[in-house]
DNA sequence: TTCGGAGGTCTTTTT
DNA sequence: GACCTCCGAA
């Protein structure tokens, strides 16, 4: 047989894979192998080569974006529309499923969809309703659990979570979790609808197999049930999601889970140098719970590995910023990479100051900004008036008067009516009389879009006389400006356009931009198009975990200590441990030509401690790496700044000019011990002299 | 009754 | 610093 063209590309593991048609595969992919390629071709070849059509094909795709970059690269590669082709995320892909079939379940059609913060929400209300104590973080700790199948620790718990579900039921509400378990129920519920999906998806392909969960294990094998040709890609030592859920056995148990599995192991690595590869691969050999698998690279040898101790976190933040200006542009060669958002602020100060541009990746992600929730709220109740947990988010934002007092009692009248929220003003103030016209006033105007939105009116016309009419733009800025620096404020007012962009863009391209629709695509997008982000150059600072699947020149893994990488709460357990171990290996493993470790010996989220080294860095092939220790001086330099800056604040009066790495020049307003207040060219900020940094100025 | 300020507590990772 | 709760001013 002749081959075909698109196979000419890859190499013979990478080719096999492709072309690897029936039954179970698994496809072992170490880290820079060319997954996504081999993904990618195999959807290609599949509808170019073996002419399937793109309806009988699912890609399942970690992120959203991983989604949309497999779609535009299918369409570059056969310059064919992909429409019908099913890719998309196992929360997106569900979502759908549930959409198409909603008469089998007792939801409407327009259901809300439920993130963390509504979740949280739904917790607190529920607790004080039963007047619990409580933390709600906790206990949405333990409703997952239990999701996920787990046993519920305590009766409480149990209940607690039934009282959840039924409450996210009368919301007429689903959380991620649900997209994901009320489909298998539709599933194994409803044989049509199950044989319907399996006749469906001849082909199926999964990414980032090493972290799917229970629940996705389970419709995976629904879903192939009929055709059984499931394709998955992962690598087990890239697992780092176990806190989710995600079931490393999964990956580990593929072949006797899925009977006569074929698998095909790709480890030659086109992304690092030799050396980096050697620590990579020396570090992940410490772990227990692996398949096992070298990679190889025809590389160069490349530098070696650095290994930078500081003495608190900023003097690492100034270490990483005098390595990047040493390299030189372009700034978006390097990657700053750490454990917890928290330990992204020493960065920020540093590279503000001395001018480097950054862009922090998912620090607090878009669709998570107090303004863009509060507009997506609205759109919710509109779509979904039994949604009490956005009504309550929205009724009094912007302010309209409408304080706790008047909730709990429109709360009490609506308990004892039966009624939601919303549906309870009309009686509630027919019952009460005109004391409660603010309400009324509120609930007309919800009323006008609900009325828009079931004439079909489109997402965006929706959203923008929405914006218009609360005068929400003229809200932000009272609300914002005097306490917040002005880009900040700016942020803001750039986010309520971006969610209006997104809304005209979706108007634009679909055929159907219900408001419906619009809430469907965005809630399970997560993270923001980063149309500008490729675009400038700029560092980049993110979290290991926001770095899987991406490549750098030069990477630096900072805060290796014990107890921040590997983080505190893992280190008790052996498998937790396993999991800051791959963790780290993903970090090593982004970067092409440099690695830059850094630890420090104190830090301020760890005060008075004194840090050690992480127990990683000697795990470390000592051939490959090389011990910076400029921090003796650092550290005499240090105590000298440190006295200095200690002087310096007992020196701070009512009235002195004082310089904020941040924050530029200021003048003190109030002194009270240790606080102080200080007016900024962009506001008014409250600070605290023992963590920011004033300097004392003319 | 609402709202802003003061003061205390906490800090893992996220589809 | 962010977030939460409590308390006093308007």
């Amino acid at each position: 047989m002749t081959e075909h063209p698109l196979l000419q590309d890859l190499n013979p593991e990478q080719r096999k894979a492709v072309t690897t048609i029936e039954g179970p595969v698994l496809v072992i992919a170490g880290a820079g192998s060319g997954k996504t390629r081999v993904l990618t071709y195999r959807v290609a070849y599949l509808i170019k080569a073996l002419k399937v059509s793109p309806e009988n094909i699912l890609a399942v795709t970690f992120t959203n974006k991983a989604a949309n970059e497999m779609r535009d690269r299918i369409e570059n590669l056969l310059h064919i529309n992909t429409k019908g082709l099913f890719i998309g995320t196992f929360h997106s892909i569900c979502v759908r499923i549930l959409r198409a079939n909603i008469d089998y379940l007792p939801y409407d059609k327009n259901f809300s969809i439920f993130d963390r913060d509504d979740q949280l929400r739904v917790v607190k209300k529920i607790l004080e309703e039963i007047k619990s104590r409580e933390t709600p973080k906790r206990l949405l700790r333990h409703i997952q659990r239990i999701k996920a199948g787990q046993e519920p620790e305590t009766e409480w718990h149990y209940d607690f979570y039934k009282k959840y579900q039924q409450k996210l039921l009368e919301l007429n509400a689903m959380d991620f979790d649900d997209l994901l378990i009320n489909t298998r129920k539709l599933f194994e519920e409803h044989e049509n609808v199950k044989e319907f999906y399996a006749d469906k998806f001849m082909y199926i392909h999964v990414d980032e197999y090493q972290d799917t969960n229970r629940i996705q294990y389970e419709l995976l094998r629904h879903l192939s049930s009929k055709h059984r040709n499931i394709f998955v890609v992962g690598d087990d030592d890239q697992s780092i999601y176990s806190f989710r859920g995600a079931d490393i056995r999964n990956i580990l148990h593929f072949e006797k889970d899925f009977k006569d599995a074929k698998v095909i192991r790709l480890e030659r690595n086109y992304r690092s140098t030799k050396n980096i590869l050697k620590a990579a691969t020396v570090l992940i050999a410490n772990n227990t719970m692996r398949k096992g698998k070298t990679l190889w690279t025809d590389g160069p040898s490349g530098e070696k590995l650095v290994v930078h101790e500081s003495f608190d976190e900023r003097e690492e933040a100034e270490y990483v910023a005098s390595k990047i200006e040493e390299f030189g542009r372009p700034f978006s060669n390097n990657l700053v990479l750490y454990r917890t958002n928290a330990q992204s602020r020493a960065f920020e100060e540093v590279f503000n100051k001395r001018g480097l541009p950054y862009i922090i990746v998912g620090s607090i992600k878009f669709f998570e900004r107090k303004e863009v929730k509060d507009l997506i709220a609205y759109l919710k109740l509109i779509a979904n008036p039994k949604d009490d947990i956005s009504f309550l988010r929205i009724v009094n934002t912007p302010h309209r008067g409408i304080g706790a007092k008047t909730m709990k009692t429109l709360s009490d009248y609506a308990l004892t009516e039966g009624l939601h929220l919303l549906e309870a003003i009309p009686g509630f103030v027919e019952y009460t009389g005109t004391k409660y016209l603010k309400l009324k006033r509120f609930y007309d105007l919800i009323s006008k879009y609900i009325k828009l939105n079931e004439k079909k009116e489109d997402a965006f016309s929706i959203l923008h006389d929405l914006i218009n009419t609360l005068e929400f733009a003229e809200y932000i800025k009272k609300t914002y400006s005097g306490q917040e620096a002005r880009e900040k404020l700016e942020g803001r007012l750039e986010n309520v356009n971006a969610i209006l962009g997104m809304a005209q863009e979706f108007v634009i391209n679909q055929n159907n931009p219900t408001l419906e629709h619009f809430l469907e695509h965005i809630s399970v997008q997560t993270e923001q198009d980063d149309m500008e982000m490729q675009q400038k150059d700029r560092i980049t600072i993110m979290t290991v975990h926001n770095a899987k699947g991406l490549e750098f020149d030069n990477v630096f893994i900072t805060g290796l200590e014990d107890g921040v990488f590997p983080h505190k709460s893992a280190l008790s357990a052996t498998y937790e441990l396993e999991e800051e171990r791959r963790l780290l290996h993903v970090a090593i493993t982004r970067a092409k030509k440099r690695v830059i470790m850094t630890y420090a010996r104190e830090r301020s989220i760890r005060f008075g401690e004194l840090l050690l080294p992480s127990r990683f860095i000697d795990e470390l092939p000592e051939d490959v790496v090389i011990f910076d220790s400029v921090s003796k001086r650092y550290k005499e330099q240090r105590k000298e700044t440190e006295e200095k800056e200690r002087r310096v604040q007992t020196e701070l009066h009512k009235g002195d000019y004082v310089y904020h790495p941040m924050f530029g020049r200021g003048r003190i307003l109030v002194k009270n011990g240790d606080k102080v207040k200080v007016l900024f060219m962009d506001g008014i900020k409250n600070l605290s002299l023992k963590y920011a940094k004033l300097v004392k100025s003319q």
